[in-house]
DNA sequence: ATTATACAACTTGTATACTAGAATTCAATT
DNA sequence: AATTGAATTCTAGTATACAAGTTGTATAAT
């Protein structure tokens, strides 16, 4: 377990979220292996209580899986899971990018932009994780100018089935590729040309969608 | 508090998160209602624990608002919400309708016929909750038959939102209405005409749509 | 009368103790 | 030696005790 510095005003159960779901998606916490509350709570310095609500807000979407009085583990990678979970961000997403044709003001347009700016900075920081948080930003972004910041929370954790599977991919995508995208789709969005930024997000987040089977290759111990 | 009868084999988990959706969607808890962890639990039978764990999950998507320190409520009908919930819906639902024209075999609409022949027997049962039992299971098989029930779970929690609008427009909506949407949809999967599946499915959806402003009328202190 | 402070009665958050069930281990018995 | 069975040791589920924070009220001081 990777350990996370506590957020200040963060309470024991949204830290234990929030770490869990780190080691997940940066398969720390490989898929396969087993976990134990006690021991995950002794790590973190928590009792078992917040460390047992984080687990069970997993197990609802199958990243985690909780099997009553025998034992708790991480999933192996279920191909149909994370085609549920990219059929949904797909769908979604692409939704979302058409709306926000109609209802981006110059403001969000300019916030959209800066992000891009950052994530040019922050090209080649594979592990520190920081382009992921841009990227997630930038998605989010997109949801918040639709109005629909609580769709996109809620696909947050079922996301996890396609993010972990995007971790193995990292040094498969280039990350000045995901960039270009983004650029591509501001500008879409600045021409309101609906149809352009629903294509281009569809063509965006099928980048991942490409070696499903040379991922199996490489990590089979962590496929189902 | 409305109580169920518990289950088989549900844990007491599970028995708390049933009762308390069932009770939130029949507004036996009515919007802007003040809850109580040790209320509920004593009600139920229960300890805090397992209420709680409930209460959590509801709070994920803003059915229930918990102020840490201060209280919990049960928040009054916010538009936006119930929008976000209904336009998530409506996307994958029209989505997996035209899948299931691929996909659907010929005993998958065997089962969606009988399903449709059982909701007309239930057709006058109001209150009872048969017939909006009946409903969700044939939306939910539609999912199923797309290989898409993770999704269909996923969404459960945050149609809660339009799902107490549609109790409030009960005797608005007339139940013969939806059972011919529902035959007409078949009707479309098994021709495996996708255009037609996906326009019916969003004609559907929307039938609850029509009289927001009206129900604010009827039910002002519900409505934020 | 008004303001300030202290306290009581709530709330949720967390830790811990206890219960129940499953798996494993090891010893006793066949 | 093989098999059965009891004890141990895991697990998750639940109940409860306690901590910490907020609100409202009552009392005291101004």
């Amino acid at each position: 377990m990777k350990l996370l510095e506590r957020l200040p005003r963060e309470s024991g159960g949204e830290y234990a979220l929030r770490t869990i779901k780190e080691n997940i998606v940066s398969l720390e916490l490989a898929p396969g292996s087993q976990i134990s509350e006690n021991e995950l709570a002794s790590e973190m310095g928590l009792s078992r209580t917040p460390v047992r609500e984080a687990l069970i807000e997993l197990s609802k979407v199958k990243i985690v899986d909780i099997q009553p009085q025998k034992k708790s583990t991480i999933p192996l990678i279920d191909y149909d899971m994370v085609e549920e979970s990219r059929f949904m961000r797909s769908l979604l997403e692409c939704a979302v990018a058409e709306l926000d044709c109609q209802m981006a003001c110059p403001e969000d347009l300019e916030r959209l932009s800066e992000n891009i700016r950052l994530q040019n900075l922050y090209l080649d920081e594979f592990y520190s994780g920081q382009f992921v948080t841009l990227d997630n930003q930038f998605h989010g972004m997109l949801f918040d100018i639709a109005k629909k910041s609580q769709v996109y929370a809620l696909i947050q954790n079922i996301s996890i089935h396609f993010d972990r599977v995007r971790t193995m991919a990292l040094s498969s995508v280039k990350n000045t590729k995901i960039v270009q995208d983004h650029v591509d789709l501001v500008d879409a969005i600045r021409r309101k040309d609906a149809k352009a930024a629903q294509e281009l997000m569809e063509k965006h987040l099928n980048r991942y969608d490409i070696d499903a089977a040379a991922l199996r290759a490489v990590y089979p111990q962590y496929f189902k």
